[in-house]
RNA sequence: GAUCUCGUAGCUCAGCUGGUAGAGCAUGUGACUUUUAAUCACAGGGUCCAGGGUUCGAGUCCCUGCGAGAUCACCA
């Protein structure tokens, strides 16, 4: 950037950095030694015990200063927390000279003892101070006090959601508690991997790059790979490779991977998101549903120390067993009717019937998903599974043990929203065939999300896979669950916008 | 993709029926050695998102575009 282009307070910050070069101040130092956070002081300190603190380093960025003549109080803010630091004239000599030209912004290092100020304030005396870097463009200046109950007032908050989403790192500067639904975020997945390791299954690493995409019902992205002269696509699910590894001999295998799905964006939907999947060896849906209750309700167990967790005004309890309910049931419940294997103009009916809005184009499966996605999902609040799909709506899913004109797949919904989607995995080479197949032709009348033939895959599936079960797990979806955050972008440090034209 | 709302100083926001652009914080100068949204005095700071139009005159009214938020539709 110009000089001339930069603003008043960035022209002052520059020439303060220049000030300090001149008279010999390093305004951007190699390291620092800290010996302390912010917040063990100020959960520690005590004032019969003040020598415990005679002695400490802290580092961190200036968030206030207020200058008083020959004294100064400033809050420094570091990973933990906001302390404030005591700078004394008499104390710091030329240092209290070069602090003149610190700014709201700067990242300093300081040590001294720890002391209560008379308006009962834990403070650092400084007794050393150095720069550690120079700010040179302003932070937005979120001002911070505390009413009679202790709780924090916020003046001028940095509340922009486009400018929070688009400069993530000012948003957790100035809004250092959002860190706190990412570092749960972060917990959640370790959580899931400490599980799954713990009973042998192995994480594994899936190409995102591939020559045919499947796994799920969407529009890929396409890039080129300019070597081989050929389009690839971003993966839009992990399945179809995970199920190769479970055929070469693996008996669980897992992978927490960003998938990629050209569609709309909004609340729920970014164009990247993460998922979990996991396939193991010789088990079936019912196997997977057990597994399934046991990791949710012990990551929130773990994370919580509560199996109860609010959302959005309600409570969601995570206790075990969560109810399972076959599809057809929830149908009856909901609408009154019995819907599954009906025909395509008796959904029709039916959809009208019940006030749910269809197109006489659609096929029988979307119907059903539609009337599903009204009049059944908004009521599942409670974790609640929903099992023995129609086999249209499931092409990987293998053909339920007594009914087969259904699947034996169960969706976890929470919330309203679904969770976690399983299956018993279809290993019969020719079922599996047929139903791709079918997938292709659908395709081929005009459907692009629906899936292609893999031959490969049908290969792998021809070599003979065991009996599997398998699950996909939303983790974007998971963690606004349990960290009361109603939209996607709030648990992704970095969510797509659209670019910014200046 | 559709509808509604929004875009003004570094940040948060006012700006009425169209008449030379406002506040608080932040910034600069001065005072102040336990302050805390520090205080007090003075000062500087704007392509009012962009481009057209109406008008003697547009931050304000109209149109188009860009970006965002909310709601709805589709996908996880």
């Amino acid at each position: 950037m110009q000089d001339t282009e930069r603003n008043e307070q960035e022209l002052h910050r520059l020439e303060k950095l220049s000030l300090l070069r001149s008279a010999g101040v390093d305004p951007y130092p190699v390291s620092f030694d800290k010996t302390h956070d912010a917040a063990e002081i100020l959960e520690k300190f005590s004032d019969s015990e003040a020598d415990k603190f005679s002695s400490v380093t802290l580092a961190g960025r200036i968030m206030g200063i207020r200058r008083m003549g020959k004294a100064t109080f400033c809050h420094i803010q570091d990973a933990t927390g906001r302390i404030q630091i005591y700078l004394k004239k008499d104390d710091l000599g030329e240092w209290y000279e070069h602090q003149q030209q610190f700014d709201i912004g700067d990242i300093i290092g300081t040590s001294g003892y720890v002391f209560r100020t008379r308006m009962g304030e834990i403070t650092l005396h400084a007794t050393s101070l150095v720069l550690l870097a120079k700010s040179v463009t302003p932070i937005p200046v979120v001002k911070e006090e505390l009413d009679e109950s202790g709780n924090v007032i916020r003046h001028d908050a940095f509340a922009d959601k486009e400018q929070r989403y688009r400069k993530r790192y000012l948003d957790l500067i100035v809004n250092p508690h959002i860190k706190q639904t990412f570092i749960l975020r972060s917990r959640v997945i370790s959580e899931m991997r400490r599980f799954f390791d713990a009973r042998g299954w192995l994480e594994v690493e899936t190409p995102i790059l591939q020559p045919l995409y499947g796994g799920a019902t969407a529009r890929p992205f396409v890039t080129h790979h300019n070597a081989l002269g050929v389009d690839l696509y971003l993966r839009i699910a992990d399945e179809l490779y995970l199920k190769r590894l479970i055929v070469g001999g693996f008996e669980g295998v897992y992978e927490i991977s960003k998938n990629f799905r050209n569609e709309g964006m909004d609340k729920t939907h970014n164009p990247e998101f993460t998922s979990m999947e996991i396939y193991v060896a010789y088990k079936d849906y019912l196997w997977m549903m057990d597994m399934l209750e046991e990791l949710i309700s012990t990551i929130v167990t773990t994370l919580f120390a509560s199996n109860t967790v609010a959302h959005q005004g309600t409570d969601i309890s995570f206790a075990r067993p969560f109810p399972r309910k076959k599809m057809s049931e929830l149908f009856v419940e909901y609408t009154g009717t019995e819907v599954i294997g009906k025909s395509k103009e008796e959904l029709i009916a039916i959809a009208r019937a019940t006030k749910v809005d269809v197109e006489t184009s659609w096929s029988a499966m979307k119907l059903l998903d539609e009337i599903f996605s009204v009049k059944v999902q908004p009521n599942l609040i409670q974790p609640t599974f929903v099992i023995d799909y129609p086999v249209e709506m499931s092409p990987l899913a293998k053909k339920h043990r007594s009914s087969p004109e259904l699947v034996e797949r169960f969706e976890l919904f929470i919330n309203g929203k679904e969770i976690a989607n399983a299956f018993s995995e279809l290993n019969d080479p020719i079922d599996q065939r047929s139903r791709l197949e079918e997938q292709s032709a659908i395709r081929a009348a005009g459907d692009d999300e629906a899936m292609v033939v893999d031959e490969d895959f049908l290969h792998a599936i021809e070599v003979g896979m065991p009996p599997t079960a398998g699950l996909g797990i939303g983790i974007d979806r998971l963690v606004m669950l349990l960290t009361n955050c109603d939209s996607i972008r709030d648990v992704l440090f970095f969510p797509q916008m659209k670019p910014e034209r200046l």
